[in-house]
DNA sequence: ACTGGCACTCCATAGTTACGAGTGCCAAGT
DNA sequence: ACTTGGCACTCGTAACTATGGAGTGCCAGT
């Protein structure tokens, strides 16, 4: 029903729009892009393109804009993800290779992102429930306080402050400190809780309430911190898009984990780029904001998710470009390390 | 040669504009605060006060707004910090014991802080320097790759992998990290450097190279993360103000670790609350902007500042008031962990 | 030293107009 | 059946013009 004349429209709609902000009428379709056919019949295309809902006129008389059905159709159908220039790889290659701990590399990451695409980035730390335990330790603060530190084999590493019950003699948490690492080195976080379970009964009666402390504290600390972390960079690049209204609800969702989280969606398949549109988008006030997403990780398990959050008049093959790029080079940095 | 109506005229004016938002005439200023004189009366001090540079108008017949130098003026005579409320206090305290490590406590502050003031809130990591080592750990992580992780009396936790010339068996790992940990645990981050330079010798000759390296980088990552970390949260009250040029630039700000970290400014005495107005920021593109900060610290030792950035316009007896019970707090949180 | 009166300035607001980009439709052409 | 040029129409934008009012500075009088 819509013929190859009328696709080209669409998308020549979107691509004018994306890079003017302005709303694209019949005559300047036809001087920007050879379609070798009159502006009358252009206007003829886009009645019928608008009545099937791809785009929309935001008054009478005034040029037409896609819909976020448009730009899904345009998406899926009309574009390729455009491979990024040898520079900005190498650009890529030589500022990522420069991290030397995971947050360092998270952090470069989401910069880099941030400025390749010009627009908000979003990168999730490396899921807990798919990593596995490095080593456990723990180390006496203060009498009766001892802090639990988890190390996984991302480079990950997560703290606690654990209440002991009653005062614990440093051989007692040396006792606990082998125990715990014999038991979970290797093993899955998601395979812990199981581990775990007969562990009280192996210490001697006196260890044992502080041992089951212990072991509340780092079960809790799995669970809470499956609510992964996720951080942000490029806000400023916000300021370029004309919200007002918007702006201050965007702003919101992005320091509040859960909508983040939420916003980088299930993860699919490593390294597939997923493009959620404005009302695609399950957080309200993200409703005129489109999300491009992929996973990363090391061979074929996916660790973790990032992705660029933009105003859904953005240069979707652009951005996928460099969201599949980053997403990939992390993951290689990531295996070497 | 300001008498004390003048100066009175000055707070209301300030006062005025900054719950209004509207340049502030004389009429509105008898009927507001009860001054005893006309309004001819307040015209003539207004003269005088904008000879002086304390106040302007923003054009020709409108009514005057601060300079900064009448927020200076104001900040330093005529008002005094305003204490929280009862209730706010409770708030503060339920909210921020409930954290669980430091990256929560900062975490938690740096969010309660947003809240409070409804602006911009900064909070910077306790110090490196002026702390000292709790305990030092050494995890292998793959052949040739250790993973060195400092821990801090605060709760801080570095980390860093470290590439070993050799490969190393667990024994001189285990032996390594015992006799880093007899060698600095307890000792203040700032005498570390002194501490190691007679370490390699006390190795075995095979080790030596593997000590070398893990040296080099735990001494690089005392010099590196020097530069302290900083995060900072409600971006999202940015938007009430309608900044729109200086909007992208203080976004830009915030997220570059050096210029939020000369925002907090040189660490005074722990919990005196500073202010820097307008220009007196060393930053350019927040010229228009003013912060409230304070050092925070266990007893009398300042480990880390804290504060707000909010526009000139700002109610600064409560954000001051709310700085200094933040810190006070923060502090006390950090005694107790 | 303070006050009331007065003329003046100038911003904000609303109303008016003119312009032009863009549309839909129709009749004619291919 | 599709395409095209023509044409009347819509409507938002920009420019311009009052108009009102808040606020000022100054001065003469108390």
């Amino acid at each position: 029903m819509l013929d190859d004349r009328k696709l080209a429209v669409l998308r020549a709609i979107v691509e004018d729009y994306v890079s003017t902000n302005e709303p694209v009428g019949s005559k300047a379709l036809v001087d920007r892009h050879n379609l070798g056919v009159s502006p009358a019949t252009i206007r003829n295309d886009m009645a019928v393109l608008e009545e099937q809902g791809y785009i929309q006129q935001p008054h009478t008389s005034a040029g037409r804009i896609p819909t976020d059905k448009g730009y899904r159709l345009f998406v899926d159908r009309l574009s390729t993800i455009k491979p990024l220039s040898k520079a900005e790889r190498r650009a890529i290659e030589t500022f990522l290779s420069g991290a030397y701990d995971l947050d360092d590399v998270v952090g470069r990451t989401v910069r880099l992102l941030a400025q390749l695409t010009r627009q908000v980035a979003v990168v999730q730390y490396p899921s807990l429930t798919r990593s596995y335990v490095r080593h456990v330790e723990l180390v006496p603060v203060a009498t009766g306080r001892v802090l639990l530190v988890l190390i996984t084999n991302t480079g990950r590493v997560e703290q606690r402050v654990i209440e002991t019950p009653a005062e614990l003699s440093d051989e007692s948490v040396g006792h606990l400190r082998a125990l715990l690492n014999t038991c979970l080195s290797g093993l899955a976080f998601g395979d812990v809780p199981g581990a775990v379970s007969d562990l009280p009964e192996k210490v001697s009666p006196e260890e044992r309430p502080a041992a089951a402390a212990v072991l509340s504290v780092l079960l809790e600390t799995l669970v809470e911190k499956h609510e992964e972390k996720v951080v942000f960079a490029g806000a400023a690049n916000l300021a370029a898009v004309d919200f007002s209204r918007t702006f201050r609800d965007v702003l919101e969702a992005l320091e509040e984990q859960v909508v983040l989280m939420r916003l980088l969606g299930e993860s699919a398949d490593s390294s597939t780029v997923t493009v959620r549109i404005g009302t695609e988008n399950p957080d309200e006030g993200l409703r005129s904001t489109s999300v491009v997403a992929a996973g990363y990780g090391v061979g074929d398990l996916t660790l973790a998710r990032l992705g660029v959050l933009g105003p859904t008049r953005m240069d979707y093959p652009g951005t996928m470009g460099a969201v599949r790029a980053v997403a990939r080079y992390v993951g290689q940095i990531l295996a070497g390390s």
